[in-house]
DNA sequence: CCGATAATGTTATACAATCACATAGAGGGT
DNA sequence: ACCCTCTATGTGATTGTATAACATTATCGG
């Protein structure tokens, strides 16, 4: 289960962006990496959070709710909302999850570990997401917040347009 | 229907923020603003979607698809689902109202008029939500998308906090 | 008036999220 | 081992959000 057990034919395997990378690779060291905090802050990864992780970090794209029940269903776990949903809840509370609001759906996080506030691209074509970091409260957000005395505790960013991919097609 | 028809006790009422404001005339210059608009572009602003954009104005915080629903069968109109929406559309599409992806709701454009990109500060106590300027393109996610090659073509900006009425209580 | 287009009305259905309650496991103290 | 407690799952039912599909009506330019 080490993660060098195998080349890893790395180009640009720290840019989980449009570009291809090293999936398996991606993917075990993901897991890997929530195996490791949880066991050090006394989380339980049960199976069905296991399985809800691998497979978010196996599609590499935001899956609704849904689509993860129907999985979680063939693969012999409870098949009620209730069952996606709170191994969801687990999964974004603890970080390694994220929602996009704009899709009403979810994916895995690219920067595992850090705490940090996300942004997503949104390609509205292809539905590839793909996360970035962000600051708003330090720009004109913040100013305007603080100039009210609104107290920022989250903030959600999605910016929507067109990957790289669908404009090369286009 | 002028709005120098009555005193006007302005004090701040550029910042529609969770400060008061002159709510009445704040009302009257959104409608008059839209359907100007409307007639300057050839939009058609039909009574459903004028009613809408009345209620989300009058409010003044966000309401959810099926209270807008409510409302608009009360008023006469039809009560299915599709008819808010398709007016919710109208209205999204041509800035007079904005789509909160954090609530599910829908709330008027402070700002009619200008074309700008959005923020909001959504107080999750009070659910109290005030549109703000946001410039999220300008800065580190603006920077990781011409990295990647992709095109934005909108964001979607929401904090989420305490607002300054909330605190005040606790 | 006629035909094309846009807007509305209505039915049905898909997708998203939560409530309520029963059952099963894990962990700690005895 | 046992019992107790807390956490996590399983399940049925329900509520909320959003769209598909199709018929009807209104609007506008010939
Ligand atoms: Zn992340
Ligand atoms: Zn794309
Ligand atoms: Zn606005
Ligand atoms: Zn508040």
């Amino acid at each position: 289960m080490t993660s060098d057990t195998r080349p890893v034919p790395v180009e640009n395997s720290a840019l989980i962006g449009f570009q291809k990378h090293d999936h398996e690779s991606c993917v075990e060291t993901a897991l890997a990496t929530a195996e490791e905090r949880c066991r050090a802050e006394g989380l339980r990864l049960t199976p069905v959070r296991r399985k809800v992780l691998e497979m978010l970090v196996q599609e590499h794209r935001a899956l609704g709710a849904y689509a993860i029940l129907d999985r979680l269903r063939e693969e012999g776990f409870g098949s009620q909302p209730p069952v996606a949903y709170r191994a969801l809840d687990f999964l974004v509370e603890n970080g390694f999850v994220h929602k996009i609001e704009r899709l009403n759906a979810f994916v895995a996080c690219a920067h595992p570990g850090a705490t940090h506030s996300p942004a997503f691209m949104i390609c509205r074509k292809c539905d590839a997401v793909v996360e970035a970091q962000s600051a708003p409260a330090k720009g004109a957000l913040g100013a305007a917040a603080r100039a009210v005395g609104f107290e920022i505790e989250r903030t959600v960013v999605e910016a929507e347009g067109i990957c790289p991919d669908c404009t090369k097609k286009a």
